[in-house]
This record gives structure tokens, sequence and C-alpha cells, in this order.
DNA sequence: CTGCCTAACTAACGATCGTTAGGCTACCAC
DNA sequence: GTGGTAGCCTAACGATCGTTAGTTAGGCAG
């Protein structure tokens, strides 16, 4: 990934320290020896340390909600009302972000908690919405039978922390590519919504 | 639960603001703060923050080793060489630790990372003995036909993150009891894994 | 040649960090 | 009462933190 510019490659370097290490172990320093520079050059095209933060983080989960928009549209053109075809298209859309990367992905995960209060409540709010899409198609699954009975939310907290955990262990020139990933997921998560035992 | 050492005491409110805001954004000070007591007064108590840290991690790895062993051993009295039995007192266990200390557990899974080098190491051999004993049961399943056909590892990772999920949302005095929560993630696990498509 | 823009620099600020040193107080055993 | 010990105190250390200020070097446009 070709630097474009200077914002970008401070960005890259903090997701890939913000994840490895966490927000707070991270010191702007430690985002400037990265680059070679040092720590006070980087106000020229920053404005704070949280501000770094917020900008992966936002950015991070409009991914995820324009992944999700893609997602429940494709299924409900493909097979209308179907939840096991929305629940499938929206976690192999989650792991493809989560995939396409891992850094920023796992940062928006993990390092949310650091952000001020006014940022940290604009991103719960949207993690509950995105939440509630998987919540809905759970939801309504079980209503109509496509679903085993069961808790809707815990199945699913389970489904996206299942889902989720790919960012602790994901590596892009590991075995499996993303889209096998993606497969064994989809096909877990629908065994565990459907199953009959 | 009565402070029955002051040791304990402030690794009870480690756990806490460990859990809540992370190792590293959290200060010798701010644990003093929540006892009441000065910042220096800790090192009458304890060697390093780092210490700390370790006593809680260590502790609650030993916790989930030793239900480990007794959800074994149940187990295999109860039916030896079924791995849905195995696998289902596994999980039992696990959210039993997860869930009779949230603080602790917490710690336990998000903040190992902020070990010195030789303790992660360290930690990072018994998580991987864990998980080892969730994937050998996850494998024998596979070889007897008692489990759907998938990647162990991915299984094995996905049943680990789903469980360890719990402690990102579980509230002592929420609605639903430990156990009943035990009860939905055992279900969900088996279907995961026995489910047929 | 001049002037602006980008990107970096050095130096320093006040705050906070983990930690050490040394002293004080209250209680309990003998 | 004397000695020990558990628990806390104040004061301070050197290091590092996020951040600001002012300056310098190079390249491109007029």
């Amino acid at each position: 990934m070709v630097e474009t510019s200077r914002r970008q490659a401070i960005e890259d370097v903090a997701s890939d320290l913000f994840r490895e290490r966490g927000y707070a172990a991270t010191s702007i320093r430690d985002i400037a020896r990265a680059l070679s520079v040092q720590g006070a050059s980087l106000y020229a095209h920053v404005t704070s340390k949280e501000d770094v933060l917020w900008a992966i983080v936002d950015r991070a989960a409009t991914r995820f909600e324009q992944a999700a928009d893609r997602a429940e549209a494709d299924a409900a053109a493909r097979r209308p009302g179907d939840p096991g075809e929305a629940i499938a298209a929206l976690v192999r859309a989650h792991v493809a972000v989560l995939t396409a990367d891992v850094d920023e992905a796992g940062v928006f995960v993990n390092e949310w908690r650091a952000l001020g209060d006014e940022r940290r409540r604009s991103i719960l709010e949207r993690r509950d919405a995105y939440q509630s899409r998987f919540r809905g198609h759970i939801e309504h699954g079980i209503a109509v039978g496509a679903f085993a009975m069961t808790d809707p939310s815990i199945a699913t907290t389970t489904v996206l922390s299942a889902v989720n955990g790919i960012a602790a262990w994901y590596d892009p020139d590991g075995r499996l590519p993303a889209d096998r990933i993606a497969d064994h997921l989809v096909e877990l998560t629908l065994r565990m919504l459907e199953g009959s035992r």
C-alpha cells in the first residue's frame, strides 16, 4: 500500500502500533520513530493523538456499516426474507472488512474504549445499531422457524464475538486466504443458528 | 468479598481498573485513589505495577486450568470418550470461571499482552496448552464422526472467541444467572460442532 | 529571483509516570 | 513498657508523556 498522503502514512503506522500494543501503551514518539521522524513533527499533520485514533476507528466503523448495507441489499435481492441468507451475507461481509485491514479493524474492535466520552458514546451507538442488524435477522429467523429457539441477544453477541475473534489471529500471509476463512465462519455460524440437536 | 489481606484488596481494585481502562491506561495512583491511599503507599505491599498484573493473570490462568482439569475428569467419568460431553464440560467450566470473577478473567483474556517478555511467553504457552485441550476433543469428535467436518483450528478458536466474548458484556446483576448463560453457550457450541446442514 | 508550501527540525512546557527513601502512628505480644 | 510490625505518610527522583513554539531546508510557481 503506497502512502498516498503523509497523514495516511501516519494512520497506517498508528493502526499497526495501536493494534499491537494498545492505544495507551503507544506514544506519539513511537509512531514518529516508525516513520523515522521526530515526535513533534507529527503535529504538522495531526491535531492530537486521540484524533488519530478517532480517524482509524471512524473509518473502520464506516467500512463495516457500508459492507453490511451492501450485504443486506444483496441478500434481499437474492432470497428476500431468508434469514439464513441474510446472516450468511452479513458474516461474509464482516469477515471481508476484518481481513482487508486487520490493523484498522482490530483497533476498531479493541481500542474504542480509549476514546473520549463524546466519541466513545458515538461509536457505542453505531456498534449497537450494527449489532441490531444481526439480531433483527436472528429474531426473524427464530420467528419463522428457520433458526432453532434460543435467546436472540446471546446468539447475537456470540456470533459477533466468534467472528471478531478472527482479528486476534488472522495473518494475511498465513495458511487459508480470507475468503476461505469467511466460508468456515459462515458455515459455523449457520450451524449454530439452524442446528437441530 | 471481604478483603482478607491488603494485598488482595489491591489486586481486586486493580482487576477492576485494568479491566475497565486497560493496564497501560491505569496508573498506580489510580489504584491507590480507589483505596483512599497515596500512590507510594502501595509499594509496601507490592513490588511493581507489573507484579500486580502478573498476580491477577497467573491466578486467573490457574483457575481456568484447574477448572478444565475437573471438567475433563468428570466428563471422562460420565461418558468416556464422548467428545460432545467433553466439550460441553469444558465450555461450562470456562463460563463458570469467567463469570465467577469477570474482572480477573477479563484481565486475563485482554491484558496479558502488557506483561514483560518472559511472563508473556509463559502465559502464551499456557494459553496454547489450554486451547489444545479443546482442539483435542474437537479433532477426536471429527475423527469418530460425532462432529461435522471442519477445520479443527478454526473451530477451536471460534469456540473460544465465542465463549470469551461473555467477558465483554456479562453483568453479575444482569438478567440471566451465570449457569443459564453457560447452558446457552453449551447449546450453541454443540450445535456449531455437531450440526448437520 | 521571489514567495509560498510542505515537511521536517530543535527546544522546551507542564503534567504525569513508576518508583525509592525515610519517617510517623497505632496496635499487639511479651 | 518495650519491641516489633503493619500501614500509611510526605517528598522527591528521573523518565516519559502530549503538546506548543519558532525555525529551517527544499521544491515548485509566478
